[in-house]
DNA sequence: GTCTATAGAGGGATAGAC
DNA sequence: GTCTATCCCTCTATAGAC
């Protein structure tokens, strides 16, 4: 892969983090690279190609990064943990900061889509692997799955993501509050078929699933 | 105030969701409101204090259509479930969409940065209000104040939200997965003072708020 | 592959007539 | 308050020299 088309997904990326989806274009970009403003449609053909490129390449370099930590998870807990290193570290080298500009930009622009769906997905298949391996024989297996888990907490981060950069301290004790409320799960499982036992006569009084209003 | 004004909000509220934050421009606006281009600048000054104006005076308004629902909420669950209700509604409208562009784009315009957190603060506030009247006595309150959870909150649904742009049904089942989690809230009250003992005990042992890692 | 130069569109903002 | 006309800027994208 040419060095120059490195440069200017490095570029684009750096773009994104410090100008937003707004500020981006061919010539900031190149400018961030420090390439030649005409190289973007020599290499991408479009602004949009190179933004979904960016975000595509970013992303799994970024989950390729994590991967190690994501196996180490032991608990929902830990998960929270390191969902909150990784937004934290992040939030320097701004790699979900890009994520969000561009799903915040995919909502009108179909290209844009294809890229954060892509992403999105890379994360939360990770997440799901971890909830699928921590929540075998849990009693929270009773309420939730981790095909529904998985983006309930990926989409949570990138909107604390976004709540940080206007209000870095209701961010900060949002993060904290999930954190804290994952001491449930493991309350549960300390509970053991005591709770297993509660869980089900609840959901039997409620209706599972369908009906919760 | 003047008609035109207020014809300019509407139309900033509908470009910024049918175009996006990219695509809402003083010429775009004006061709939504039905005015011509010079009134935005005579009306706001510049653009940004339109589309900043527009964020602070919608949120208000869908805030105080809602807030007699707010009200008459009595669980986490009903609390979750009005959120749904709005999400799903508002998908419609698009005053949430708002929201979230305008979010998008405070990342890095400080003007921008002032309307969404205003914006935010409304709805925190909000949901603050009913948590705090819901979660009193409840054994929740061991693990989460109303002040850290509100944000957490909030910021879900943003996500969420951003999500449901490029992948409605992944969107779905995260909205359904944290509605069937607020059971969980409901079981700790069933099991009342046992719950409570475990949960202290559960918190002694790993050390409350600070350090979770 | 990389550069300069430029066409052509769209954007923010203002002047000045009405 | 509202309109037309316009300035000047930035943008995407391409043509063509090197």
């Amino acid at each position: 892969m040419s060095d120059t088309r490195r440069k200017l997904i490095d570029g684009a990326i750096q773009t994104l983090r410090t100008r937003g989806i707004t500020g981006t274009s061919a010539r900031s970009i190149a400018a961030a690279a420090g390439v030649n403003q005409a190289l973007v449609f020599y290499h991408f053909d479009s602004v949009d190609q190179l933004v979904d490129a960016a975000c595509r390449e970013g992303t799994a370099e970024l989950v390729a990064e994590y991967r190690a930590r994501f196996l180490a998870v032991t608990s929902l807990r830990e998960l929270l943990a390191l969902g909150r290193d990784l937004s934290v570290a992040e939030r320097q080298s701004g790699n979900v900061a890009v994520l969000a500009q561009v799903l915040a930009g995919a909502q009108q622009d179909p290209r844009l889509a294809g890229a954060a769906r892509f992403a999105l997905a890379l994360w939360t298949t990770e997440v799901e692997g971890v909830l699928r391996r921590i929540m075998a024989g849990s009693p929270v297996s009773e309420l939730a799955d981790p095909a529904g888990f998985a983006p309930a907490i990926a989409a949570s981060f990138i909107g604390i993501e976004l709540y940080g950069g206007v209000d870095p301290d209701a961010a900060a004790s949002a993060l904290d509050t999930l954190q804290a409320l994952s001491v449930l799960a493991e309350l549960l499982d300390d509970l053991g078929p005591v709770a297993r036992r509660a869980l089900r006569a609840r959901l039997r009084r409620t209706g599972r699933g369908a009906d919760f209003s």
